[in-house]
DNA sequence: CACGCGTGGAA
DNA sequence: TTTCCAAGCGT
């Protein structure tokens, strides 16, 4: 019969010792029990959303000074707040964050509400991030559950359920060992606590505050938990982007549909994106304008949250200006090279800029 | 409940 | 180079 010491229960102020002295700064951060500002606090928790922290700085300094206050924002054009979250990936999350401050002068008078309810019921605010304003911005008493937290659970407890299947349970455990103060520092010091030292790889065991108090550790397996579910391989896509140039040096773009993948941003027309290259009949049906098209050179490559996708180039120069025929729905606009990035851009379509770029300097 | 939805850093 | 996956939300 094997003998096994029960561990003792995680001790919530053990891990506020350990936060007090090794938290990282966060410009959106209070230390020593502080508040910080909700809409800052607001702000981050939008951009932190499945996004590191290291990413989420430089945005987080942008939206703040040329959006001082909530008022602000709400006051703010889509296409702006689009603008300044070029690049930071989930784009839907911009237009939450906008109808979300929006919707915090309508119902609330500009004041972001204290309780979870009235947070969860705004738009792009979820469990996490209402329980997260909750207790960081307020220091409200609430159960705040993101990834580093059920990882934590998950090693602490050596909870044997899958992902996603054991989220309720990791949540039960994370109410079952919450402080009886300081709410808000306790929560980030979990995520803390995840994101610094129980890492996915390689966790920090020996440094950790809970060392003596987790399952997983004493196990030797902490870097087994959490146990997931076997997910599945990402597809390759394939899609030829047309970049084509008027008499004045401009570029055509168009807006792509609010709804899908990269809603309302701008790109170069193309093709569909499809598991399969495009075909002759393909390239010319979707071509904005029936001209003799010279191929770039390089495809670009770029990688998406569930799927791959190679972009090979069409380059080509149109003798009139046009109007793009109008069989092909939605917006168009030409654009100066310089002025691109006054769009709000998705990454793939800088990159694609980029590589045309290239190959049209390496052409004159 | 499973899926769609970006990007970049780490290993 | 490839793989993993991050302070999730809405449908």
């Amino acid at each position: 019969m094997i003998r096994r010491t029960a561990l003792k229960p995680p001790s919530p102020a053990a891990l506020l010792r350990w936060y007090d002295a090794h938290a990282r700064d966060m410009p959106w951060r209070m230390k020593g029990g502080k508040r910080p500002n909700p809409y800052h606090e607001l702000l981050s928790e939008f951009m932190l959303q499945q996004t590191q922290v290291a990413t989420v700085i430089p945005y987080f300094h942008a939206f703040t000074k040329r959006w001082p206050t909530l008022m602000a924002l709400a006051k703010a054009s889509l296409d702006d707040v689009r603008h300044a979250w070029s690049g930071l990936g989930y784009y839907r999350r911009a237009k939450f964050l906008h109808q979300c401050v929006k919707a915090v002068v309508e119902r609330h008078g500009g004041k972001i509400p204290q309780d979870e309810e009235a947070l969860r019921a705004l738009p792009g605010i979820g469990p996490y991030t209402a329980a997260a304003i909750a207790a960081i911005a307020f220091d409200k008493k609430a159960v705040v559950v993101d990834g580093n937290v059920e990882r934590v659970m998950a090693r602490v407890f050596a909870v044997e359920e899958k992902l996603p299947a054991a989220k309720k349970k990791l949540h039960e455990l994370a109410s079952s060992i919450l402080p009886k103060n300081r709410f808000g520092d306790y929560a980030q010091a979990v995520m803390e606590l995840g994101a610094m030292m129980c890492t996915p790889k390689n966790p920090q065991c020996t440094k950790c505050p809970w060392q003596n108090n987790c399952a997983a550790f004493a196990k030797g397996m902490a870097q087994a938990y959490p146990r997931k579910a076997t997910k599945k391989v990402t597809p390759q896509k394939y899609s030829t982007a047309f970049i084509t140039l008027n008499k004045k040096g401009e570029v055509l773009l168009r807006r792509r549909d609010e709804k899908g993948m990269l809603g309302g941003l701008w790109e170069f027309p193309g093709t569909p994106w499809e598991t399969a290259k495009p075909s002759a009949s393909a390239l010319k049906r979707h071509a904005p304008v029936k001209l003799r098209w010279q191929t770039g050179k390089k495809p670009v490559s770029h990688v998406f949250s569930h799927f791959k996708l190679e972009t090979a180039l069409r380059i080509g120069h149109s003798a009139a200006a046009f109007f793009p025929d109008t069989k092909h729905n939605g917006e168009y606009r030409w654009m100066k090279w310089k002025d691109l990035s006054t769009l709000a851009l998705p990454t793939l379509t800088l990159r694609i800029a980029d590589a045309a770029k290239e190959y049209l300097e390496a052409k004159s």
